[in-house]
DNA sequence: GTTCTAAATTGGTCGTGATTGGTTGCCTAC
DNA sequence: GTAGGCAACCAATCACGACCAATTTAGAAC
């Protein structure tokens, strides 16, 4: 696809410069190439060059300094993050549960402050069709649309754009070891009174209470994932 | 084709958009000519040439930005999860900061619990950097990078996937007005100690302090960014 | 062998001009 | 009178080159 010399997608650059590094079996401590050699050998220009070097910077991949060059971090951390499809399989179902638990009752809390009266509507409606679920797979995607218009209810795109990405994860990530030993969930299923103590937080106005109620929540799903807390 | 170069029905233009990309094979990410130059291909006015585009952006096929360019949507994304880029332009700086206010303290408070011995290490050395930062640029990069070595402190690769997810939009937030009137970040600038206090925190383990003091930081930042909390 | 100086190297910065999507306003055609 | 073509302008981005400051290297001077 090369065949074009003119500019690809900006993010070409820094997709070079990793493959460089990854070819190039740098050790943690060694010096790459000089930016000035670097654009001769990668085809690029020094701007672009040197914003990916700023990325990898920020990563933590690299380590700059003026006079003596640009290093590979001494330290490896491991630390770039794969894609969405890469990450769901480095994710461990209890780290995904940490991740819920850190993100999720903060969104509640912000909802409780910024829902508007339409959202709280949806906030229902989405409550209502996971009460009248007739199976677990239409609950769990019920579930989950009552979760999102939580962080929906936020006002917030920014909020709801990381909750997607968690939730992108989740629906990867294999916990298929989730016990089920009835054909549909019970009326009496925990989550339903968990909900509606989230709903009636965030309709109060009671950013601690959302908080609180979504944390509980999360923790009774892990119990039930996890066999304890 | 049109032998008549005249106006058809106005959807024509749209049409003929939509013909052009779909012959010219363009992979995702792909950069499609300027607009100036499409009008001399397809034969449209730029006018109707941008009523299309505007139709296709918001569908999700295509993506632009001023001094870049025109693009094919990089995935298939769901039309509800707008991309990075075009989030950015609908995410006000305040948004922006209740979410960091919302992510952050939690990634804190795991990475009390989580963080390795060598992990609190490199935050001590991200630290030291942004300390010795000679003017604004630098230590914004160093201050992001510190932030980002908490979220690896927390040996949770998907909560810094979430942290690069949000430092992603950060980047592109347009929020150029604030005040820097020296040169470069004073030795007592407040965010020294508190970068401090998050350090001392998450080395005593001790996830409540290091929630708190995440908290109080990004308050503080936000003090800076508007003026008071 | 030591010390000092000049040149070369390297990452960082700045300015200019070109390109790009976005905006505005005038003007024609219907 | 209104919609749309048309052109000029705006602001963001980038390539390119020159220059700057930190650092290393080489060599001259003694």
């Amino acid at each position: 696809m090369q065949g074009q010399p003119q500019t690809l997608y900006p993010n070409d650059a820094l997709q070079q410069l990793r493959d460089f590094i990854a070819a190039g079996n740098y050790a943690p401590g060694d010096r790459l190439p000089a930016e000035r050699q670097l654009i001769d050998t990668l085809g690029v220009t020094r701007s672009a060059l040197r914003k990916s070097l700023d990325t990898l910077e920020r990563e933590g991949v690299i380590w700059r300094h003026v006079g003596k060059g640009t290093f590979i971090t001494p330290h490896e951390s491991a630390s770039t993050v794969p894609g969405l499809a890469e990450l769901s399989h480095h994710v461990t179902p209890f780290q995904m549960m940490r991740a819920r638990l850190s993100l999720e009752p903060a969104i509640a809390r912000e909802a409780a402050v910024n829902a508007s009266a339409d959202a709280v509507l949806r906030l229902k409606a989405a409550r209502d069709r996971a009460f009248a679920a007739t199976n677990w797979d239409t609950y769990e995607a019920d579930d989950d649309a009552f979760h999102r218009s939580i962080a929906d209810a936020t006002g917030n795109i920014l909020l709801l754009s990381l909750f997607d990405h968690l939730n992108q994860v989740r629906r990867v990530v294999a916990w298929r070891q989730v016990i089920r030993n009835t054909d549909r969930p019970a009326r009496e299923h925990s989550s339903f009174k968990e909900h509606d103590l989230i709903i009636a937080a965030v309709e109060q106005r009671d950013p601690i209470a959302a908080h609180d109620a979504m944390r509980q929540h999360l923790n009774s799903v892990s119990k039930r994932l996890f066999g304890d807390g």
